[in-house]
DNA sequence: AGTGGGCCTACCCGTTGGTATAGTGGGCTA
DNA sequence: TAGCCCACTATACCAACGGGTAGGCCCACT
């Protein structure tokens, strides 16, 4: 039976999760208030195979204290978990080590079955935090570039200058140029770095 | 209780995983083996709460076939499963509103996982499938960047021009220029659209 | 006191980028 | 067949960019 250790400042928060998750009788359940309680609790015993973190919470000042904890105990699974979040954090708890991410929107059940996921070993990110949707790339703005525009604009996004699409493209550089004018216009942007920023950012390419 | 249909051309691959299932108690499972069974089987009962989709299967050509599975069941839960899983297709099908994308190398344990978590309203997808790791932003071509430089850099990204950057930091053109040649220099690259594409690659901001 | 690095400015140079105008030819459709 | 859209080419002009050289200022380090 996998022990969990929750750590969250809010009594009622971290009380009724802990009382959920025992109510399972698949886990067996220890809380702290703070991040010095939670790091305290685990020298006492070694036996914690996943730890939930609250974003905001004494001792935590961002994410330093994840990658304390992280440090600290390598072999504890981590998930962090916040009301307040915002894509940045999760991404940034991510790429800290983290093996989990919890918004507090998600459901009890949904909960569950992500602690499991962690537990067995997978990491798990909430599919809506994962950078935007990628199916934009058929917006307006693009259908209507031709597919010489496309050419030309996909060989803007290497940062080619219009000599070298030319090139590449086997025509003339004053043809590339206006291919170049006419999809700035119809992307509705004033130079060629912005219109590869929009394009990479639309995931054309 | 759940109803699962797995969807496989690999009689072994979609017994085994049908037999895991049954012997949890928690799910009813059904099989086809092609699209085209799938869906027939599917007009004749109503209470298929998820359907698990092989990629490689008679009748799914590419994503086609996940489009019209959800077009005609929009209720329905989907999965889209696949061994020769790269990132563009499990982005594809989670872009074409899969509910969840499991890769063949999922753990048995972990796949019960998704499929919980996909029962429970939430999406699946594989974390080492979201976009690379992000904090390479201290790569050394970036940490040699002085603070006016990187300044600098991140109005680039934004597409301005030099003399728009020289307004932004209220400094001359010409010191915009400075800055902007120096971090060519240092990013190894040769106009400024790579500079942006670079540094939003390498998600410095 | 001297040295070096970061920052700012200046002037000059050649190249590249963006816009305008004008003309050719191919393909599609009314 | 006339009209339209697209692709391509051409000439020309001005703005923006990339690079070089050189000088002054400030601050930290030796």
């Amino acid at each position: 039976m996998p022990n969990i250790l929750i750590a969250d400042d809010h009594d009622l928060v971290r009380d009724t999760i802990a009382a959920y998750l025992n109510a399972r009788d698949e886990f067996a359940t220890f809380t702290a208030s703070d991040l010095g309680g939670a790091l305290k609790q685990m020298t006492g015993m070694d036996g914690i195979d996943l730890i939930i973190l609250d974003y905001n919470m004494p001792g935590m000042n961002g994410l330093k204290g994840l990658e304390e904890t992280r440090k600290a105990y390598p072999a504890t699974k981590v998930i962090l978990m916040s009301g307040v979040a915002n894509r940045e954090t999760a991404n940034g708890a991510m790429a800290r080590g983290a093996d989990g991410f919890i918004p507090k929107s998600l459901t009890a059940g949904a909960m569950i079955n992500a602690i499991n996921l962690v537990l067995s070993g997978e990491r798990y990110f909430p599919f809506e935090f994962s950078d935007p949707e990628l199916p934009v790339s058929d917006k307006p703005e693009f259908v209507s570039l031709t597919s010489r525009e496309m050419q030309t604009l996909e060989q803007l996004c290497i940062g080619l200058t219009n000599k070298e699409i030319a090139r590449a493209l086997g025509i003339q550089e004053v043809t590339v140029k206006l291919h170049v004018k006419n999809l700035l216009a119809k992307l509705g942007v004033s130079n060629r770095t912005q219109a590869a920023l929009m394009a990479k950012q639309a995931q054309v390419f």
